[in-house]
DNA sequence: CTGAAAGCGCTTACAG
DNA sequence: CTGAAAGCGCTTACAG
């Protein structure tokens, strides 16, 4: 069913069909009819590939998520659908799961020119492999900083957000404050630690502990936090990196028979839908996820169409929402 | 960089290129070595489009699913994707929001010959005209009913599971039990509704109260438990037909001040981590996600490589689980 | 073992 | 307003 097949059938030249496509020009209106009656008649659909080739555009960006079972994550994904969609741009979402094959793999869409440009989610400043790959093809970074000054990026302040947290725990009279970090990979994960080790430090707070969760699901967050109630003396307070992980450290304390926030008090990151389906109900950094998406998204549509514009590092508002757990 | 490149600097032909970007045939080592050279040199990387357009196959699936943010999707995606890496399947995700206008738009990547075949966690038996689109292409339903033969479909009997839970409910006395479902678009929140009120009526329980939510989110679940919460008389157990629901209508009856399984009982469906996080912890149907994922993956390969192969409707096992919120 | 050539299904100057 | 033709970047018989 190609375009050849429809021109016969209305008696017309392919470059009419084509034009009547892309309902560009001026085509006669008769032609225009009997084109359109054979497309219905033949349940024609063109072929993206052929179309796609020949004008080296696809209006098709990629996104990749380590994790889009992390519900922040599937906010932004969200915000960056909407967006797009209203710039007239389609979003194929790729789940690295945090595997640098899987990644590889997923980034040739970019590079066999399916797609017109990358949105990523994932820990990619720690992977010279990938950033290559990537090569100056448009990317922003989302949710995670660039470290060059290259890529765009949008994301909010993470050491004054992790600072803030740390503090109103210091503030509340909390003594060992314990941090489940994701992945140092994550350029996220460098900052948060940063701004949690720069408040202990200036509070001069000797109790220090960071667990590493492998990801940000409940169930890792479950294992940090029993990692972290096996130390004597154990933690007062745990902050974690991502709602997620703070619902599952929750469930860990509850299981060991303690009380949040009377003897173990918890402030999760992301501000999503989990944090106040938790009992009780969970203090968080509240970051704006649909923006980031959808700033992301702007972002990488001005260098698409201006590949020479220069890059652009967007830092967007967060607010602590002081809630039940902490 | 094309291909033309390459040879040019290799000093052989397109097609001894291609030879070796295929690994076919036998090319002989010191122009392989040539073409790898200038390859390496020029961090060439073949444009899938052309190749797609000349091949007619892609090796790409495309996974539509409604809500990404459903954990049960997420756990289903990860197990269509591991067995679709194994079989060298590449997965392209598609979060069509139950949108009708998001969904044709994500079928062009399937009738535009971007992917060999669609597998769909969508309610499409309701829409003639998605039907329509993907025309006889090789597609499997996924975790949902396909109304006709034509369609392969994997699934668990949703008849029954719901029947065990309402059973069990009525078991342990409770005398009013709602039901929190999906939109009925779906086949599957038909056929567990057709479970639930089979039980009422063997019991003989007059009671009978259902409430929809417009997604899967705890937020429309709280929201759906709310409304059910202002009935008189007020139920004392709820089905709610997916974790997540079950999560939101837990948070409406402790923000009504009720207690959770004492005054009404709360049962889940799917079997995600959520149900493990939530306190009292969910009781709720597992239903095998990852084996289902890996399943529809396998029926779709059976129809692209053969594409006259007849359809299959697969049903899987599911497990009650009991735990403390019933 | 290798190359010239055809062709996948489109779009787009170009000429009329 | 329309059509013939070139070309996007590949792969694959075919002939040698």
């Amino acid at each position: 069913m190609s375009i050849q097949k429809i021109a016969r059938l209305a008696g017309v030249s392919v470059a009419t069909v084509s034009r009547v496509l892309n309902n560009s020009d001026t085509v006669k209106p008769k032609n225009r009819e009997r084109v359109l009656q054979a497309i219905k008649e033949s349940n024609y659909q063109p072929n993206l590939l052929a179309r796609q080739l020949r004008t080296a555009r696809s209006s098709m960006i990629l996104v990749m998520v380590s994790n889009i079972a992390n519900p922040f994550c599937a906010e932004v994904v969200k915000g960056i659908e909407e967006q797009a969609e209203k710039k007239g741009y389609r979003i194929l979402l790729c789940h690295s799961g945090s595997d640098i094959e899987r990644s590889k793999s997923g980034l040739r869409l970019l590079t066999g020119k399916m797609v017109d440009g990358i949105i990523t989610m994932d820990a990619f400043s720690k992977l010279p492999e990938l950033k290559m790959i990537i090569g100056d093809a448009p990317w922003v970074q989302c949710a995670e900083y660039a470290d060059t000054g290259a890529v765009s990026c949008v994301g909010i302040n993470d050491v004054d957000a992790a600072q803030h947290v740390v503090s109103h725990l210091a503030d509340s009279g909390r003594q060992r404050i314990a941090l489940i970090n994701h992945d140092l990979s994550y350029k996220y994960a460098r900052l948060r630690e940063r701004g949690y080790k720069s408040v202990l430090h200036v509070r001069e707070l000797d109790y220090q502990s960071v667990e590493y969760a492998a990801e940000l699901s409940s169930a890792a967050g479950k294992a940090a936090m029993e990692k972290l109630l096996a130390q004597q003396p154990r933690p007062d307070a745990v902050f974690a990196v991502s709602d997620t992980l703070a619902a599952g450290a929750m469930r860990a304390i509850e299981q060991a028979g303690l009380k949040v926030p009377q003897d173990i008090a918890v402030v999760g990151f992301d501000g999503t839908e989990l944090a106040e389906m938790v009992s009780p109900q969970l203090t968080t950094v509240q970051q704006p996820s649909r923006e980031i998406g959808a700033k992301a998204v702007e972002l990488l549509l001005k260098r698409i169409e201006n590949p020479a514009s220069v890059a652009e590092r967007v830092m967007m508002d967060w607010r602590f929402i002081s809630r039940a757990s902490a």
